[in-house]
DNA sequence: CTGGGTCAAGTCCAC
DNA sequence: GTGGACTTGACCCAG
């Protein structure tokens, strides 16, 4: 459901609830599901499926219009069709309830998702994106970018611009859905994509970038921060998500890796006069934008 | 009940 | 060449 000002939102997992056993990360490894089957992975998803409503009840009451869903709500969900689950019923109704909640929801799948990989690599992605899709779908949200999937290209095969035309080939083969809602994001590591390069990739297939401040800090490329946010900002169809996060060892610790993201926020956040959601990583998630409200609103 | 070892997936990179 | 990190550590079991 579409709000009508920007909003600055956290990712996956609220560390007051968590305190008292809510979570949707409830998972299991693969010897367990071989031995107990999707009966215990229904059992597992449709307790994260009933806490995920609470996390974003919790949001409600407490001023966040835009949360990142975890991509592991549903445990080896590549591995059944969700209808299959025993509980999908209240599943279903569960996820029904959450899509008529005045929240923008996303999601960011896993590192593993490479669109411009080949064979089982493709496949798997394909299997996994689409799965994320169908979640959006149950919730009776409407295919649109306001809903994000986001990924990154995920490695250049050493060729980048021949990495970026199989990506645009094969996100032919995703569902009008899926395609609605995809974006890709800029990278962190300078042999990676920055925005600029990811620029003609987006002028392809449709698919908006979403400028991640503290990637563009590693890896700029030729822009500067404002250039490529108004680059990134000018290939949306509706209120962009950026991200934001500070850095680890610029702030916090200077042994730590130079990528790695700061437990809070320090920074202000400049949105260069323009209306975006910001989805802030940082390893203190809610608690760090509680404690940001006030000190630096600059939207 | 807890500490420590282990854990699906692909790619890149530091060691 | 191995292991850690990535958007998020959580699970399992021996003791």
């Amino acid at each position: 459901m579409e709000s009508t000002s920007s909003n600055v939102g956290y990712a996956c997992i609220n560390l007051s609830l968590q305190a008292e056993k809510i979570t949707t990360n409830r998972g299991m490894i693969r010897k367990t599901f071989l031995t107990k089957g999707i009966g215990y992975a229904s059992e597992l998803a449709l307790k994260n499926v009933t806490d995920l409503l609470k996390i974003i009840d919790w949001n409600l009451e407490n001023g966040f219009r835009i949360f990142r869903m975890s991509s592991d709500i549903f445990p080896w969900a590549s591995e059944y069709k969700l209808a299959e689950l025993p509980d999908f019923p209240d599943i279903r109704a569960t996820l029904e309830d959450i899509g008529t909640r005045p929240i923008r929801l996303t999601v960011h799948p896993g590192p593993f998702n490479h669109l411009a990989g080949q064979g089982s690599v493709l496949d798997n992605t394909i299997k996994d994106l689409e799965y994320q899709s169908e979640l959006f779908d149950l919730m009776g949200l409407t295919p649109s970018h306001w809903n994000k999937i986001n990924i990154h290209v995920g490695g250049t095969y050493g060729d980048k611009e021949a990495t970026l035309i199989r990506f645009a080939q094969n996100f032919n083969l995703l569902s009008a859905g899926l395609r609605a809602r995809l974006t890709v994001e800029n990278d962190d590591r300078v042999s990676l994509y920055t925005v600029e390069d990811l620029v003609p990739l987006s002028e392809t297939i449709g698919t908006p970038i979403v400028f991640d401040y503290f990637h563009h800090s590693l890896n700029p490329g030729s822009q500067t921060e404002e250039e490529a946010f108004l680059t990134a900002y000018n290939t949306w169809d509706v209120r962009p998500v950026f991200h934001f996060s500070d850095s680890r060892q610029n702030h916090e610790d200077s042994t730590a890796r130079r990528e790695a993201h700061a437990d809070w926020i320090y920074s202000p956040i400049n949105t260069y006069g323009k209306e975006v959601d910001i989805m802030v990583e940082s390893k203190m998630k809610e608690l760090s934008l509680l404690r940001m409200r006030g000190i630096t609103v600059t939207v």
